[in-house]
This record gives structure tokens, sequence and C-alpha cells, in this order.
DNA sequence: TCAAGTTTTCAAAGATTACTGAAATTAAAG
DNA sequence: CTTTAATTTCAGTAATCTTTGAAAACTTGA
């Protein structure tokens, strides 16, 4: 027996564990799937690459799930293939620069969310053109604010996840206020 | 017969109900459920207040869906209960405000996906507190830089909240890039 | 205090979304 | 070309989230 009855690479497993259920919960609130989110939360506190198999051993998840699920990962640029030599399969690892995720996670939330609330907007706008009650005018004043505000959030996105460098955020922060 | 085969009343009354389904559906991506972004939209829209039985009207929704999202909204600081006289129903109207409905949805958006986030990422660390081992440093490095990142996104959102005018986005933008 | 009007709660039903597993497909090696 | 390994697809199932509706709990005025 040890002096204490849990050794430090228990610890770490634990820890591991911690991180990639709880990352999955998290993913909810987040617009991702719980599977999405283990994945991506496994191969960022993972040194080398995984495989398809190994996702699968490691989450307890069915092939199926964890094929689409790498993918969409793929398709975000949250996670790239990596080829390894002498073996068949795909292994895959994750982006690990938090602003790189940053970005990835920003661009698709604009795609998911921003996009079609500007088609809405823009939709209401044309069908009420040209009305001139009072009512319609402040319809229209309405729907206008909000859309000259979903510009700006656009082009903000835009511009932060067109920096490059992490240090534009600090920046802008001490300049707020 | 009129000239066009839809009068302007048409026109506008179809512009607030597209206006008011579509931002329902997008409700999903935003994490705010259909009814509760109907609701929200509906009152957006509309210039004097609701009672609970003129959103369920409305909207064909239940009287228990009506009152709950009624309430969640409130809660949010998305509408507000208004008293009118000789008259027992509670009524309700929505803050108009872009600005002041942004910093009410990222309140409740921080509290909901930043702060979870934050006390997974701190457990994890507290668990591995003193381990030395290379495959720990590099453990520990990675949710390191995510609870950076982390509580620098939550300042960007306090500080933003923090913002009486909403003339402060057009500057962050400027300074950008 | 009671009665009428109004709102809230919550178990059950319904709708939506995610997951499984096996068959179909694709890709590499012989 | 054929065999074998690996991956993708998708119909069916399971889990989750939303909504209903009726009973309970308030609230107000008489």
């Amino acid at each position: 027996m040890s002096k204490k009855n849990t050794d430090p690479e228990d610890k770490l497993a634990e820890a591991r564990e911690l991180f990639v259920s709880q990352w999955g919960a998290l993913g909810g609130s987040w617009g991702v799937n719980r599977t999405m989110a283990q994945i991506h939360a496994l191969l960022l506190v993972t040194a080398h690459p995984l495989s398809q198999d190994d996702v699968m051993a490691e989450l307890e998840v069915s092939r199926g799930n964890a094929s689409t699920n790498l993918r969409d990962l793929v398709a975000w640029g949250l996670i790239r293939p990596v080829a390894v030599k002498g073996d068949r399969k795909d292994y895959y690892e994750a982006e690990k620069d938090v602003w790189k995720i940053f970005r990835a996670l920003a661009r698709e939330r604009k795609k998911r969310e921003m996009e079609p609330a500007a088609q809405v907007l823009r939709q209401c706008l044309e069908k009420t053109e040209g009305l001139r009650s009072d009512e319609a005018k402040a319809f229209r004043e309405q729907i206008t604010a909000l859309a000259d505000f979903a510009d700006l959030a656009n082009s903000a996105l835009d511009k932060l996840s067109g920096t490059t460098a992490s240090h534009a955020l600090p920046v802008v922060l001490k300049l707020l206020k």
C-alpha cells in the first residue's frame, strides 16, 4: 500500500476523464452535441493522434457516431486528420491553439446564428417597403435597428476572426472603459 | 377589387408573422426555445403591452407554455410586466433597445456557458496540482490556456455589458485591424 | 371570509435530436 | 481483379427537450 490511496497516474487519468465528460455535457449549451464536444475534449488533452477506433473505445460510442462527429469536427476546423505511416487507419489530432479554436467556433456560430437572422430581417424590410402607416413605420424602425446591430456584430466577429494574433483581445480589452 | 391583390395592412401583418415565426425558429440555434423566442419577437413588434391571453391567442400556445416562457423572459430582462389600470391581468412589453437586448443575452449566455466551463477547468487544475510528469504538465498547460482564454472572454463580456452607450461597439470596431 | 378571475405547476404526451449497428461503400494491398 | 481493412450511411431506437392541459395555488374585490 502506498501512503496515499490515489497515485499520481490515477489523479491525472481522473482529471482527464472529468474534463472529457464535463466538456461534453457543456457542449449542449454551446449548441454542439455531447459526443462532438467529448471527442474534441479527448483530442485536446491527448498528446498523440487517435484513430476512430481509439475514440470509440475511450468514449464508448458507436462507429457511426464517431464517424459522423469526427467528420464534422474536421469540417469545423477543430481537428485534422493525420497520416500514420504503416497504418491504414485515419488518425486525428486537435487544434490546440485556443485562439484558433475560438475563431473556428466563432465562424461556425456566425454561419448558424447570424446569417439566418440577417436574412429574416432583410425579408421583413422588403415585404414592408414603401408602407407609410405609423404602425408600419414603427415595425420597420425596430427591424432596422436589429439589422444594423446584426451587421455590426457580424463585422466585429469578422475582424476578430481575421486577426491572427491572439494578442488582439487583451488590447481591445484595455481600450474598453 | 384593388389594383394589387394584397393591401398594405395585409403586407404588414404578413411581415409581422414572418418575423415572429422565423425568429422563433432561430431561437433553437440561440439556445432559446421556440416559444420563448416567438413571444419575444411578438412583443418586440407590438407597440402596446400584451396579456398572457393575448400571447396565447396570437401564438396558439397553451397557458402553461405561455406562463413559463413569460416568466423566463422577465427573468432574463428581455420583457417587463406592466400594470394596466382597471385590468386584473398582467401585461408585458418588450425591451426594445437593441443594445440592452444584447446585454441581457450576453449576461445569460455567460452564466450558462462560461461559468460552468470555468469551473470544470478549475477542478481539473486542482486535481492535478503538484503532478510533475511530462504528461501531467502538458495536460495542465492545455487546461491553463483554456482557462486564461475563458477569463479573457469573461471580462470582455463584462466590460461590453457594463457599457451603457451602444456606441462602444463601433468604436471597438475601428480599433480592430 | 368567500367567490371569481388569474397564474403557476407538473405529470404525461408529443416533437425533436442524437445514437446505434449492420449493410453498403470506398480504398489499399496483394 | 480480389480480398481485406476501414469508413460512411441510414433506418430504427433511444434519449432529451418542449408543450399541453388540468389541478392547485394565488390574488383581488366584495
